[in-house]
DNA sequence: TCTGGGGTCCTAGGACCC
DNA sequence: TCTGGGGTCCTAGGACCC
């Protein structure tokens, strides 16, 4: 059997946890930049505000209602995601916890008796709720597609199920399977879910889950939709991820918070998310050789305004991997030269490192002199300084001293967990 | 004035090999 | 009159997730 344990609204709860005013308000959080709405209480669902609704366009319902609206904090939601995820690595082995995204991890329970699932999952939503302070709710089945469904069902149903919902009977499985709307299934988007509709009049997911594998292979995405099926039908397909497993791709990439015209301030921007995305890299102790950059214009400068966005990009193979910021940022420069153009009104940049090797497995090149060591040691230092102050204390010149297309958070939250000067006060 | 960021997996099709 | 079969590797792009 598996569990997906879910954060209830998880970027509202870690900001209301510091403000117990707010515990029965509607709450909303922005994207970056304050865009859009990322997420939102069940008091601010009820109003009508909308998951990815630009935020200006909801201003009027907002003031109306007195929601309270935040910048994203991700040094405060980081650091809550640990605490939950560390709480579950408490009570099971770690290797039965995979974790799927900040508010969500998928659970290993076959070594579980089956009388024991639901006790055992409402002890664990007591327990995360108890020693985090978040709210989540628990799916149970035998899949995951199936405990995607079940978690669903905890979370619509929070009165009756207490946000726990176990699958284990197939009567139970069929009469959920044929109330659940198929475009709501873990794995089906806005794609398929008109496909499925329009062209065979498939609506639920126990319709979906008679139809033959064959069926799925052509026409919902090959073996992914083979997957579906079986999971479907209750046979575990998409298995759970080894917790060590690296990543295969590291971008870092942003919306500047307003247009960028000069080559100079691509540079800087594009060389900080560079120094980024290269400190994740060495976070998990890797290397990359493929080094990806973009920009995203929108029109020529001084037309009017239309959001019509056109990407551009430039990428190089580096003749061998490297982790060290500067010598990604000495790579990274040129591809910026050649993507500029003067008059252009520039939205967005960013940077993607790929073909990651971990930093021992490093290929040598016969052409290019060897990696110093050196590097490494300053890249180390420089590291433990920027994570113990947790901040960009030390950084590259040509990442920018003013920084004006950084972006706008205009209603960040304290860092309460993570700042010793913004900890929360009691009066 | 204004619409996020960071990932994964898979397939089709072209180039190339023997 | 007539032009194979089988394979790998790579890239671009599509679909999905939170």
């Amino acid at each position: 059997m598996k569990a997906i344990i879910d954060c209830n609204s998880f970027y509202c709860s870690c900001e209301r946890l510091y403000r117990p005013d707010l515990w029965n308000q509607p709450v909303v959080v922005l994207s970056n930049n304050d865009g859009c709405i990322i997420a939102r209480s069940d008091e601010a669902k009820t109003i009508g505000l909308s998951m990815a609704a630009p935020y200006y366009q909801q201003r009027d319902l907002i003031a109306k209602n007195k929601v309270a609206v935040f910048s994203s904090n991700y040094h405060l939601y980081g650091d809550l995601s640990m605490r939950v995820m560390d709480t579950l690595r408490t009570i099971l082995p770690p290797q039965c916890v995979e974790v799927y995204s900040v508010d969500e991890a998928f659970l290993d329970l076959s070594h579980l008796p089956p009388s024991s699932f639901h006790p055992f999952a409402a002890a664990l939503r007591q327990t995360v709720e108890m020693w985090t302070g978040i709210k989540v709710s628990v799916g149970v089945a035998p899949t995951k597609v199936l405990a995607k469904m079940a978690n669903r069902l905890a979370k619509k149903n929070k009165a009756a199920s207490d946000c726990v919902w176990v699958l284990d009977h197939p009567e139970h499985i069929e009469e959920a399977l044929s109330q659940f709307d198929v475009g709501d299934l873990w794995g089906i988007g806005r794609r398929y879910a008109d496909k499925l509709r329009d062209q065979f009049g498939i609506t639920t997911a126990h319709q979906l889950k008679q139809m033959p594998e064959a069926w799925a292979r052509k026409h919902l995405g090959g073996v992914v939709g083979v997957r579906m099926i079986r999971e479907l039908n209750g046979t575990p397909s998409i298995p759970l991820k080894d917790p060590l497993e690296q990543k295969k791709m590291i971008a870092t990439t942003r919306m500047f918070g307003k247009p960028v015209y000069r080559l100079e301030e691509l540079r800087e921007a594009v060389a900080s998310f560079v120094s980024r995305a290269a400190e994740k890299l060495r976070r998990q102790g890797c290397a990359a050789s493929h080094l990806d950059v973009f920009v995203v214009t929108n029109g020529q400068a001084g037309e009017q305004y239309r959001y019509d966005p056109r990407a551009d990009h430039r990428y190089l193979q580096m003749p061998r991997a490297s982790s060290l910021t500067h010598e990604l940022i000495g790579y990274a420069m040129p591809l910026v030269d050649d993507l500029f153009r003067d008059g252009q009104k520039y939205l967005k940049a960013g940077v993607t490192l790929s073909m990651i090797v971990p930093d021992s497995e490093v290929q040598q090149n016969l052409f290019t002199p060897q990696q110093n060591v050196k590097g490494k040691a300053l890249m180390e230092a420089v590291d433990n300084l920027n994570f113990s102050m947790r901040g960009d204390v030390v950084k590259y010149v040509s990442s920018g001293l003013t920084r004006n297309w950084k972006m706008r958070q205009e209603m960040r939250s304290q860092r309460f967990t993570t700042r010793w000067e913004e900890l929360f006060e009691i009066k």
